[in-house]
RNA sequence: GGAGAGAUGGCAGAGUCCGGUUGAAUGCACCUGACUUGAAAUCAGGCGUGGGUUCACACCCACCGGGGGUUCGAAUCCCUCUCUCUCCGCCA
C-alpha cells in the first residue's frame, strides 16, 4: 500500500509514474472527485461528532445540577439523524477510496530497468559453469525414476491430484537433506533467527503481506467445521507469517534488523497455470522452501537485499549448481516489491536457467499494511519498517536441479558435497 | 467437549455493579530540566496510536480485544466473535 499523499498532493505524477512503470493506469478523476469528496464529508460529520459532545456533555452538567433537561433533549433531536447519514455515506467513499489504494502495486526503485514482461530483465551475473554432459541427459523426472522411483507423480495424484507428489526413499532423503542443510547455513552462518510458524493464517495476515484481497485466487482456503469459525489459509511461502511477525506492532530502533529464516510448505492454487509446467516438480500446489525476511530501517533495506540475495547465492555456490543472477523489469515485479533479484538454476535438459529463488525490497509497501513500526531513540514519533523477503530457496526446485545437474551416465546420482553429512555419509544414490 | 473467570496506555493496575467534564487514577519504566565533580536519591515538567482542517499556531474526530446494538451521551448496559487463564474430560 502505497502512502495516501500521494494519491492527493502528488497524485498526477504518482499516476504517470505508475502507468510507466508498471503500466498501471490510476483513474486520476475519480480519484480527484472520491477524495474531494471525502474531505467534505469527513469535516461535515467530525463537526457534527464534535456537536453531539459537547451538546452530551452540557446535559450531563445541567443533570447533574438536578436542571431540567428536557429543553436540550430537545434542541439535540434531529442530530442523531444527521450524524448518522454524514457517517454512512463517509464510510462509503472511504471503502471506495481506500479498496482503489489497496489495489494499486508498489513504486519501483529508480534503478529497476523499465519493462514489460521478463524478456525486459536484465542479467547481473552468472556463476559457474552448466556441467558439459557425455551421455544423453534425463530430465529430473525420469533421472528419480531410475532412483527406485523416488518421484511418485501417479499416487500423488491419487493421494491429492494432479500437481501433486509423494517422495520416497533416497529422493525422499535428499529434499529434506536439502532443506536441513540450507536452514542450518542461514541460521548458524547467516545469523537468521530459526522459526517454526502457523501454516494456516487469518485474513488480517495475508492482507498485510498483500495477499489479500487482490490475490486470493492463488490460495487455498480453509473453513472451519463450523459457520462461525473464522476463515484461514494455507501459507503461499513462509514470507507471510513471518513478515507479519510485527504487524501492529513497534519495535525500539536497537530492536532492528530482525532477521528470519523458517523452512515451510508452501501452498498455491496455481490457478492460471494450466498447461505450464505440467511435467515434474517445478510447479506443485505443495511445496516445500527455506524462507529469509528481514525487517530493517529504510535506510538499510537496499543494502540488506544485496546481502539476502547473497545469502541465497550462497547456497546454489555451496551445492555447485552454475545459476544466474537476474534484476526483474517493473513490468516483472511482484505487486508489493521495489525491487526484486531473481536466481535461475541452470536447468540442462531445459537448456536455460529456471526461477530457483526471489528476494525483494518490499519498502515500506508491506509495513504499511501491516502497521509494522520502531521508533527511533529519542523519537516521538514510530517510523514503518523496511521489509525484505528471498527464497533460500526453494527446495523442490532446487531437488529438481541436482537431479538434473547430478546425473550420472549409469543413472545413478552423485550427491553434492556438502549434502552428504545429511545423507549418512553417502556420495552417491546407486541406480535400482 | 463441559463448567467458570478475564481482556484497559510500554508494563503493572484502578475505574465496569449505580452510563455523564475519564483518553482514562496510581505505580513502574522512559524523556527533559534543577540539584551533584559524576552518578544515585530527590524535586519540577513531559510521556499512547491513527486520522482530519490549517502556511502555521492551534483546533477537532476516533480508539479501553474485534464487530454490532441501546442512549442526548458507553471503558461502563445488551448481543456476538476472537483470544487468555482455571478446573474436568479427551488427545499427538
Amino acid at each position: 500500500m502505497l502512502d495516501a499523499k500521494l494519491f492527493r498532493s502528488e497524485l498526477a505524477d504518482t499516476a504517470a509514474r505508475l502507468l510507466q512503470t508498471r503500466g498501471f493506469k490510476l483513474d486520476v478523476a475519480k480519484l480527484e472527485a472520491l477524495e474531494e469528496r471525502r474531505k467534505a464529508l469527513q469535516v461535515q460529520t467530525e463537526s457534527l461528532q464534535a456537536e453531539r459532545n459537547s451538546r452530551s456533555k452540557a446535559i450531563g452538567k445541567a443533570k447533574a445540577q438536578g436542571e431540567d433537561i428536557k429543553p436540550l433533549l430537545a434542541a439535540v433531536d434531529d442530530l442523531g439523524a444527521q450524524l448518522e447519514q454524514a457517517k454512512a455515506d463517509l464510510h462509503d467513499v472511504q471503502n471506495e477510496l481506500q479498496s482503489i489504494i489497496e489495489g494499486v502495486p508498489n513504486l519501483p526503485a529508480s534503478e529497476v530497468p523499465l519493462g514489460a514482461d521478463e524478456n525486459d530483465n536484465q542479467e547481473i551475473s552468472r556463476w559457474g559453469q552448466p556441467h558439459e554432459f557425455a551421455f544423453e541427459t534425463k530430465d529430473h523426472v525420469d533421472v528419480a525414476a531410475g532412483l527406485a522411483q523416488g518421484m511418485d507423480f501417479e499416487r500423488g495424484a491419487k493421494l491429492a491430484g494432479a500437481r501433486f507428489v509423494v517422495l520416497q526413499g533416497a529422493v525422499a532423503q535428499l529434499h529434506r537433506a536439502l532443506a536441513q542443510f540450507m536452514l542450518n547455513l542461514h541460521v548458524n552462518e547467516h545469523g537468521y533467527t530459526e522459526a517454526y510458524v502457523p501454516y494456516l493464517v487469518n485474513h488480517d495476515t495475508l492482507f498485510g503481506t498483500g495477499q489479500l484481497p487482490k490475490f486470493g485466487e492463488d490460495l487455498f482456503h480453509v473453513q472451519g467445521a463450523t459457520e462461525k469459525q473464522v476463515p484461514l489459509s494455507l501459507i503461499p511461502t513462509a514470507e507471510v507469517p513471518l513478515t507479519n511477525l510485527w504487524r501492529d506492532e513497534i519495535a525500539d530502533e536497537e530492536q532492528l534488523p530482525l532477521q528470519y529464516a523458517a523452512h515451510t510448505p508452501c501452498f498455491r492454487s496455481e490457478a492460471g497455470s494450466h498447461g505450464r509446467d505440467t511435467r515434474g516438480l517445478i510447479r506443485q500446489h505443495q511445496f516445500d522452501k527455506v524462507e529469509l525476511v528481514w525487517l530493517v530501517k529504510p535506510e538499510d533495506s537496499m543494502a540488506v537485499l544485496e546481502q539476502l540475495t547473497g545469502h541465497a547465492e550462497r547456497v546454489l555456490q555451496l551445492l555447485e549448481l552454475p545459476y544466474r543472477k537476474v534484476l526483474l523489469c517493473t513490468g516483472d515485479m511482484g505487486f508489493g516489491s521495489c525491487k526484486t533479484y531473481d536466481l535461475e538454476v541452470w536447468l540442462p535438459t531445459q537448456n536455460t536457467y529456471r526461477e530457483i529463488s526471489s528476494c525483494s525490497n518490499m519498502g515500506d509497501f508491506q509495513a504499511r499494511r501491516m502497521q509494522a513500526r520502531f521508533r527511533r531513540k529519542g523519537a516521538k514519533k514510530p517510523e514503518l519498517m523496511h521489509t525484505l523477503n528471498g527464497s533460500g530457496l526453494a527446495v523442490g526446485r532446487t531437488l529438481v536441479a541436482i537431479l538434473e545437474n547430478y546425473q550420472q551416465a549409469d543413472g545413478s546420482l552423485k550427491i553434492p558435497t556438502v549434502l552428504q553429512p545429511y545423507m549418512g555419509g553417502r556420495s552417491e544414490i546407486k541406480a535400482s
